[in-house]
DNA sequence: AATTTAATGTTGTATATACAACTATTACTG
DNA sequence: CAGTAATAGTTGTATATACAACATTAAATT
């Protein structure tokens, strides 16, 4: 045969894949329940963070969301120019009191996304992710 | 409490968050692998479908990958720059044979992208990345 | 304290992704 | 078969992401 390693290998087996597929569809299910509060599930991320730890170094977010410096550099332009996130210092972002507020509005509907997913992963499912999370990020 | 939301909710339970971070993480992994071939993660998901199916429409890629139409429009475009697809009526698309030799001389790379995810998320953190995906696309 | 070194953050460039609006193709219907 | 409706694909625009190169700030060394 000309193409051996085509023949044998199954693509649906590719770990890449799959978590491209299963970010798509996740990413999905979040923005069109937050479209009409104008932000994204990574700035959403981001507001996380920053709500419970209020004030951090771009550094150790950076580090907690294992997203690249330049893109986080990119996505905080966007919450600093929307005032959810202001810089204190040269190397100290902290959230605003608006972004404190945001946060705390948006969380009833981050709850009606998250349970969109639960009803399509179950459980089972959630738990599973909890463990794939855990270990890829040990 | 003014934030009582904020206080109440666990942010590390974000199941679009984790989706995110583990995306992240193996599209790293991925990209050092793949980056001396000229190829991404999600180039290569195509070309493994087309190397399997040889032919079809983009309707039918978009749904097989869970990609947007236009994205894949715009992905489609580098890969038939490229050669390793190309278009066979208004509504077809095929791989070449320099595209099947591509993936055939691609698989091993894969497979070593494929076993350094693995020593991180294990045999339970593979089968549980399967569970989600089950579910997510049932 | 001044200069060098290291760490942190930003900008240039490229791909990925989606929605909306448009174009092109195919399918239906009279 | 012609005209319309439906489907498929492309382009405009915006955010997300990473690497490389640059700029800035902090730390260390003399």
């Amino acid at each position: 045969m000309e193409f051996n390693n085509i023949e044998k290998f199954d693509p649906s087996s590719c770990i890449a894949g799959k978590v491209m597929r299963i970010k798509r569809i996740t990413a999905n299910i979040f923005r069109k329940h937050l479209a009409p509060y104008h932000i994204t599930d990574s700035q959403l991320t981001l507001m996380f963070v920053m709500s419970k730890k209020r004030s951090m170094t771009q550094k150790q977010m950076s580090e907690m969301v294992f997203l690249e410096k330049s893109s986080l550099s990119r996505n905080l332009t966007r919450l600093i120019d929307r005032k959810l996130i202001h810089k204190t210092g040269p190397h100290q972002i902290e959230i605003t009191t608006d972004g404190l507020y945001f946060v705390e509005n948006i969380i009833p509907i981050w709850e009606k996304a998250m349970n969109e997913i639960r009803e399509k992963i179950g459980e089972q499912g959630e738990h599973s992710l909890s463990t794939v999370y855990t270990s890829i990020t040990a």
